[in-house]
DNA sequence: ATAGAATTCAAACGAGCGTTTGAATTAGGC
DNA sequence: GCCTAATTCAAACGCTCGTTTGAATTCTAT
């Protein structure tokens, strides 16, 4: 067992492991959204980040503290940046009720604004993180949950107000195909081609990517409620 | 390298080989499905399916023939129904616009009979389709592209007509998030629960879970295209 | 300058992996 | 009943994995 992150006497904070630690941490994040987590060894991580194969033992403990720290270095901030904007558009309001628009809009500049931004990890990022959402791994999930938990709370209730023709039951699920289109989207790479030629016609461009996504989302979490006594017959017979 | 499919002298097909096939293949979709492709051994594997080691590469040649084989004999099935039930359905509209509706329950009809179908692998098998649309493998990409390419391309002129005032671009996108939609709900097991007390009040149900999902995607398929010229201001600053 | 802590490094550890092998066993056509 | 091909099996192969170790090195406070 590894001192898992041992701290300088008294110095500012880790002036030379800095460089060993960010180095690992963008390798990491990268090859992990490139390849997985199980496919990505520690021995190309670190020779990719130009660092000893102890390194990681030595700065994060084992692979998957790495992993966690890989997520938690942008999400911490994104997710703190979606509660302050939530926040903000709701005192704007000032007790009147938000658009579903806006509430939607809050959740989804953080994101654009990572995808914009290299130096918050870009595009690799999100990339990653829809990965991770579809990650069968139970320490992924756990992790996420934690993660999300206090965002996604003021979010479900801010859209519940927003949408009042919907139960809590409901927005439940409508947020669920909220965060599947986002992650699945977030996580298409080049190399997806489901749906061929349109990398071909447009480039890939995660601006325009959230640009087309919000209005689908905006309509389908406005969609009416499905009334449980006139159920959908979706199978005739059987 | 193993003769990877031989074939008995001239009897009817695997008598007895076709036990251990099976029992290797639902062992597979069980063990994929919870665990992921890579954090599965064959060790685990055979021994859950009570067949000796060597059996996987015998017959089936290697790990990743044997995804195939098991993504192949549910996949290839229900495209082939969501394709004849489109045809039927074109037909039967005798030249008239198909509504967006239509479409979109020809291609969630299937997927649906199979969740409730235990034989056909039920809502494992759904589950761990998911997963697979979300794994960055390339094999497990590119096999999947081929396996949907046929499917994807009648839907897409399918839905082209029935939402003219998509153009091909829109549409492609539109198609990527529904996609991602089902795919990200198909893959939810009881242990999602990012979006808790959901599985508290109400028991996963892949009908009922369908038949919410329907409403919010027909509403984003629906929803106005998006002006070129008139761009949401999604960043107000920077 | 020096003591002591923090970090790097090469090397090795034990375990588990996918796959191969060759003999033992089973089943069917004559 | 025998020959042959298909299948099962236990054992092993070669390799890569995450992690540990202990010595060498670098840095910092005194």
């Amino acid at each position: 067992m590894a001192a898992s992150r041992p701290a300088r006497k008294g110095v500012a904070i880790d002036a030379t492991s800095a460089d060993t630690k960010t180095r690992i941490l963008d390798a990491a994040e990268s090859l992990f959204m490139e390849h997985g987590f199980e496919a990505t060894s520690l021995r190309s991580l670190t020779t990719a980040a130009g660092v000893n194969l102890a390194a990681v033992n030595y700065h994060f403990g084992t692979k998957e503290v790495l992993f966690q720290a890989v997520l938690t270095r942008r999400l911490d901030p994104m997710n703190q940046e979606r509660i302050k904007l939530l926040k903000g558009v709701e005192r704007e309001a000032q007790g009147r009720a938000l658009s579903c628009e806006k509430v939607l809009f809050a959740m989804l500049i953080p994101a654009l604004k990572i995808a914009r931004d290299e130096k918050r990890g870009g595009k690799n990022f999100l990339r990653l993180l829809g990965r991770a959402y579809a990650d069968p791994a139970p320490f992924i999930r756990h992790f996420l949950s934690g993660q999300y938990a206090e965002m996604i709370g003021l979010y479900k209730e801010a859209f519940l107000k927003a949408l009042p023709h919907l139960s809590r039951q409901e927005l439940t699920w409508r947020l669920h195909f909220v965060m599947g289109a986002l992650s699945y989207t977030l996580a298409g790479t080049d190399a997806v081609k489901l749906f061929a030629q349109m990398t071909a016609v447009e480039k890939y461009d995660d601006e325009l990517l959230l640009q087309r996504l919000a209005p689908f989302l905006v309509a389908g979490l406005k969609a009416p409620a499905l009334a449980d006594s006139r159920k959908l017959e979706l199978v005739s017979g059987d």
